[in-house]
DNA sequence: CATGAATGAGATTTCATTCAT
DNA sequence: TATGAATGAAATCTCATTCAT
């Protein structure tokens, strides 16, 4: 029965190489992140994929390749999770508090992207270097940081002298940070990081940092 | 003249098996921080080593516990570099000031331990799991936060309610993110995160989001 | 030519997974009949098989899987060729006379598999215990001997209080010694034992030892 | 209080270089037998010897000398076992017992010489063929064999028309195979045969066969 | 378009042998 | 004489990539 609807999966994706491409990426996604771009194989795709090397190759050309698309596909979905955060609010404290939170989620909900971004950074960034398109990598939410401190200040409810840029490292380190840490943390802390208690914890006193520290 | 000097090295080391063992692990440290687990090369380490694989597995069996020893190695840097941060100050905000600052030197100084920690991590700490020894993993940190917090609250300049680990946590987030993804924040931001200004804006940050969090 | 001939032969086993299997197998049996378990290399078996290591590897997974496998292909064949044996014949000395001469040719004939249960026995049999089915094991000789025996009983000929499968064990003995050691024994007799005559010389007296032992 | 023993023992041997190359022999025997040729380790023979690396070369040259060595320190046990063989009895069929018994003992209670010969056919007498001195060689079993066949026939007890060395050949064969093969037949007649039922049973069927096909 | 077989370069690991003290 | 460190060649095994159908 199982088998009946597998191959039925995949004979839908037959003749669809659109799907099928994106099948692969999802699959590349799953087993780069898992093991990195050396500890991936291309094996483990394939059969994951319910493709076969072959056909990755006719799409990707090599692991190199397959690798730039897959980390362009995690970080479009990181843009597209920053643009759904909306700030509408007159309160420049409820904006920001709701900024950091969600940002925060992001890294709580992504932890794939976590892990991409973690890769990549090991590695020196050598393939998002070279190959993901520069405006792939705009951040749309430092411009909504911008608006917010912006608002705050003129409010004159927010400090002067913001260095917006690290202020924009400070908020996603403490949200990134305790999730792509949080296997050597648990073990030095020796402590569930996973727990919700935690998790809850931290994401609070995230946004109360955030805000005394803007705090006039 | 360079041969020369080489053989002289190599000879200093020969038959000083512990020499020869500390040496191999270094270039190990060096080998698999630069490239992780997976794209670690034996024939790398031991040709940088000035040594042979014959040689290294004599001394360490295998790939794997080769990169334990090595993540040892690093772990009790790390360790030692915090002992090292010395707190001795009637004033609980400079005290705090001092180790969230020392904290952030030490990732902006070891650059190595960080990269180490990454790579673990992104593992799902594997290695760290199973291999090194527990009291190796206590870190001296927390218990000298502990002592520094309860200090600022009986004074009354601290707030009640802090979270020790979670505390722990941000400081720590502070200052290893900003280091751990340099290269793709540098990249995203289009700014290079390795200039001494943008270090000391950061660090000074740090300590202020850590102070104004604190204070009651 | 030669090279043209040689480039049609592999050109046929092309795409025959099956066909290449066996082809390796028989190589293999070949190189380990040869040189052993630890003697034999999988280099030597690649090129000789006219394929590659990594097809062997994906194939067998291991060395000695392979070896299993080869070992398996050899009691296959022993099996096969003592299925053979056939001893329709209502005088039991006829029968028992041509099982002895049959047992005896059978190792005559197949030198590879004298070797390769030679190597298992210098091994303690340790691939044998661990994997060859066991329905492979079963030999039909001793069925076959038993038959004889009783037959022989009941027409009154043979002598009572035989042991079965001591019997079995000497008759197959009387074979199996001459050519598992016809080399050391060549030497130490001064005499070339793989001559036509001492072989015929041999076979005879193995099957008079027998007859005149169970004679009543 | 082991390892004070140890020591001495090993003290005992410092300073007596001949008393230490029988060390190695002994060792090298045991693991030459255990794994052949090619499976046996200097290293091993090294540590269980209790001597070094070095020193083994120093004594053998080659791990091929030093086998070449084992096997005839093995050879050499088996014709000294073989020479004790004591047929002093005026009837030749008691004479003829004692020297099928004798030679089934000499297999049965050596279990290393009948490796080691096993090795040394498996590998087509490589090493007796090039290295062990002819007169090492020489079996006087054989000799015996043939007197007590003459008293035999002269006493008119004894057939004629008996091939010597094909004799020779089945005697030893109805020992050595047992004991040569006892793991693999031990697995296929599901039988333990080291089991002291059965081998005194093999033996006494040996002896009779030997007899009634010598019988008049 | 799709598939599974086949390949070669290179990785880890082993081991006989030599060197230095 | 005795020892333990060091070495290089070669073994097993892996994996990205290509070929044939």
């Amino acid at each position: 029965m199982e088998a009946e609807a597998e191959k039925l999966a995949k004979r839908k994706r037959i003749r669809d190489p659109l799907r099928t491409q994106q099948h692969i990426i999802d699959t590349a996604v799953e087993e780069f992140t898992e093991r990195g771009f050396d500890g991936a194989r291309i094996d483990a795709i394939a059969e994951q994929s319910q493709t076969n090397k072959s056909l990755i190759y006719k799409y990707f050309n090599s692991k190199e390749e397959l690798y730039i698309a897959s980390l362009a596909d995690t970080y479009e979905k990181l843009r597209a999770s920053q643009h759904e955060i909306d700030l509408d609010h007159p309160n420049p404290n409820e904006s920001m508090r709701k900024l950091v939170e969600s940002t925060f989620d992001v890294f709580a909900n992504n932890p794939k992207i976590v892990r991409m971004l973690t890769h990549e950074n090991v590695q020196n960034a050598r393939f998002l270097k070279q190959a993901v398109s520069i405006k792939m990598l705009y951040t749309p939410l430092i411009d909504k940081l911008a608006h917010v401190i912006r608002k705050g200040q003129e409010q004159g409810i927010f400090r002067p002298n913001i260095e917006l840029k690290n202020l924009y490292i400070s908020i996603s380190a403490l949200g990134y940070f305790y999730f792509s840490n949080i296997h050597t943390l648990s073990i030095v802390l020796d402590e569930d990081l996973q727990s919700a208690k935690l998790v809850t914890q931290q994401r609070e006193q995230a946004v109360e940092m955030v805000l005394s520290f803007l705090r006039k």
